[in-house]
DNA sequence: TTAAGATTCAAACAACTGTTTGAATCGACG
DNA sequence: CGTCGATTCAAACAGTTGTTTGAATCTTAA
């Protein structure tokens, strides 16, 4: 039980994360994992126990910080004088932008989030629910106070559309080409333009 | 080369587009399809030459049709002297949702579309652009005369969170749960919330 | 140094993948 | 009827899938 920092099993988790960003669950083979990790096939069975299993833990390792940043991300806000929809809405997108970052392994994860969001394979659900419920449940009570004039119904659906929106805007997927910027400008002005656009979409009236 | 309305041509594309949805295109396999069309396993490969050509007529069979409804909504639109944002987001939502409202099938081609954003096959991401750029190209256009005042990168990031917001809306991704209300019903009020984000988003100051 | 446990390894497992084959069946027309 | 092309079918193809196995190797501590 080595705990190293490039060790087999986080080797695993990085190759794992950026295939399955790349090519889906189904469709990023273990024999393609191992080998991008440098690693034997029977690695993953060993360490993991299974794909799916394996697929969980590439989840738990960056979701428990992601959430514990979010988390207090939003508290910090909360207990400002000034607390807006944009404080609330930077606590949600800006952990996850670091993560981008952070290396490659980071910019995948987020997109491997995205996945997650289009999958109903239901033990993923059921994971995903058991790691990142409560971080949801704390924003939306969040927004809730600061849109006291929309009813629970109405709240909902702008949540729903928002976590889509946000998640899909953060992974990436679209055309915009970062310009001649570094990265952390572009994560920048990434975050920038989500809150703006999603703090504009909650308030409409 | 009969067209009946549920020939084995029609039957496998049903079939592969309910599962398509459910478990990406690498998650369904071929067996699967044909057992749920009740179609010998060769017939995919005797209608359809290969499972990625099967992928593209998924496609096609809808989006020829969305996208003329879409084109044909946005003129329509635009010929009134009361263009408005929403009129121009509701030409791009409702055919979309209307899909969703013909059989099951519908609803889920709307997924898939999704599934096919975030999937970086190379030759998908090719023939969903010589399929549907165009259309694209034309919203674009649309929005950039209802909001002057954004310089042409600032339209360009907007549209961009705007069509992954509104595509992982349609595809109904989220948790909220349609009330006792009928599948038209639920189409409009899903259709009228997004158009209200997506336009208050768009003018975002 | 030696024994014990943790880890890695090549090899094999059965099950499944997309695709191909050639014969059987169908439908329509002369 | 008989014939010809279109379609369906069971069967097999080679290759890949996740997983298991048992021996080889490494690590640790007595």
């Amino acid at each position: 039980m080595s705990s190293e920092l490039f060790s087999t099993k986080q080797r695993i988790l990085g190759a794992a994360e950026v295939l399955f960003a790349r090519h889906g669950f189904a469709g990023a083979s273990l024999r393609q994992v191992t080998s991008a990790a440098n690693v034997n096939l029977a690695a993953v069975n060993y360490h993991f126990g299974s794909k799916e299993n394996l697929i969980n833990e590439v989840f738990r390792r960056r979701l428990d910080e992601l959430n514990a940043q979010r988390l207090q991300a939003l508290n910090t806000a909360h207990a400002r004088a000034d607390f807006t929809l944009e404080a609330a809405l930077a606590a949600f997108v800006r952990p996850a932008l670091a993560l981008s970052g952070d290396d490659q392994g980071g910019a995948a994860f987020v997109r491997v989030l995205a996945r997650a969001y289009a999958e109903n394979n239901e033990r993923l659900r059921q994971f995903l629910h058991d790691h990142y419920a409560h971080v949801l449940k704390q924003f939306a009570s969040a927004f809730g106070e600061l849109l006291p004039h929309l009813d629970k119904q109405e709240l909902y659906w702008r949540l729903d559309i928002v976590s889509g929106a946000l998640t899909y805007a953060m992974a990436d997927f679209g055309m915009i080409k970062r310009r001649s910027v570094s990265a952390e400008q572009h994560r920048d002005i990434t975050a920038e333009h989500l809150i703006k656009f999603a703090a504009a979409g909650l308030r409409a009236t």
